[in-house]
DNA sequence: TTGGCTTATGTGACTACATCACTGTCAGCG
DNA sequence: CGCTGACAGTGATGTAGTCACATAAGCCAA
């Protein structure tokens, strides 16, 4: 992780500390830093404590459950613009989570650390509002997840997700990656990719998803039950 | 909800406060009421935006996810010494939660309005820190009911569920509530229960679930997958 | 007490999803 | 070129959810 000092704009990039006051805007400027990680790396998971709070400027942040069977479930990403308010938890009350946060790409950062976050968070009602804001966001998303997983058919869930995860019409992933996005199995992913390429809504090959009849595969996204 | 002054000690029931600065500790006594809230009242929830911080002295708040289907999963309890933060999420930065808070027994509470709770967070550090922790128990909670829901098998789960419900080894609910604690079918309960009676395991009559041999219960409960 | 109502529970048939145990296939590389 | 490891396909079987009912149990009022 490779550290410099911050720039003076990059406050303006997040939305809920737009109207920080002036004199929490300088500390926060002064104080904090912005850092790179590769991807890859694990920010935060069972035994690893973060040290700072992260402001994602660049890249995505994967944030996912992984049972002691082995298998996974994604529960939600952190994009740029956002924060990383499972850091913030474990900054001031470590629980020694499940959960873990894999950088998906490489990612740009603004790093708070403990002290910082801890005055910030004592004189600033804006940086306050910031914080619990993010919060309720990931609760929100949390509870999205376990609707989804409990009530959702699958076939439903995973045009969704082909959705979102496609850039340009691609995704880049194996069948078991896609299981792991659902928490279901791959067998059963293999078999509904099956069939949508069987529909002509998709085209198969090794370790990629491409997209043939977007407006059908958001028919079904959108479709009740 | 009927309003009486706070007592002097109660913030000796919550174990994250009992080392709170002495002028904050007076600040809390002063400015914080109890309330008494009936069985059954809605606290936070759709539309339902909540005035207070509370900090629950006795009964419990079940906290359930109801999806656009009708059917309800329960996520977590809020027990008594625990605070509720799904709340004070809500008191400063409200989205419009899914997930609904509802007195499952008649509560006794702290209620902190909305400014103390803002003053308190800014002033004291081991308000903070109680705050933050309460989140991090509640979102481990929420990565626990998702690494149930998805891989866990019902059996065991409602195994669990009957140890955790049963006062004096009897459970008052119909297996239409049992399935909303799970997540699960009415139907698919009935069956679960109709085995473990067939097992000698319980017995069965119209609302209610006895216990008969707790410690084969207790095998499953155990067993893994 | 009987009959009618509401709520709770039982059941069969069927669909969806998970698991298991394989087989087949592709890409890269020694 | 042929091996190897990762990826993908598939049938059989078990578990869970859905649908459409049939019963049954308590409750109240005639």
């Amino acid at each position: 992780m490779n550290v410099m000092p911050a720039g003076a704009s990059w406050i303006d990039r997040f939305t809920g500390l737009s109207r920080l006051e002036p004199r929490v805007r300088d500390v926060l400027t002064a104080r904090a830093t912005t850092i790179s990680i590769r991807e890859g790396t694990v920010i935060f998971g069972p035994g690893k404590r973060p040290e700072n709070l992260l402001l994602l400027l660049e890249g995505t942040v994967r944030v996912q459950q992984t049972s002691d069977t082995g298998r996974e479930v994604v529960l939600y990403r952190v994009n740029a613009g956002e924060s990383c308010v499972m850091t913030s938890a474990c900054l001031l009350a470590y629980e020694d989570y499940s959960a873990e946060g894999i950088a998906e790409t490489a990612v740009e950062a603004v790093a708070i650390p403990r002290s910082v976050f801890d005055d910030l968070i004592s004189q600033s009602e804006s940086f306050r509002t910031f914080v619990f804001s993010a919060y309720s966001r990931r609760m929100t998303d949390l509870f999205h997840v376990i609707e989804e997983i409990a009530f959702r058919r699958v076939d439903i869930r995973l045009a969704q997700r082909i959705l979102d995860l496609a850039k340009d019409d691609l995704i880049q992933a194996t069948h078991q990656q896609m299981a792991a996005e659902l928490g279901t199995a791959r067998e059963v992913i293999s078999r509904q990719l099956a069939e949508f390429q069987r529909r002509g809504w998709i085209s198969l090959s090794r370790g990629q998803i491409k997209i043939e009849a977007r407006c059908d595969i958001e028919k079904l996204a959108r479709s009740e039950h």
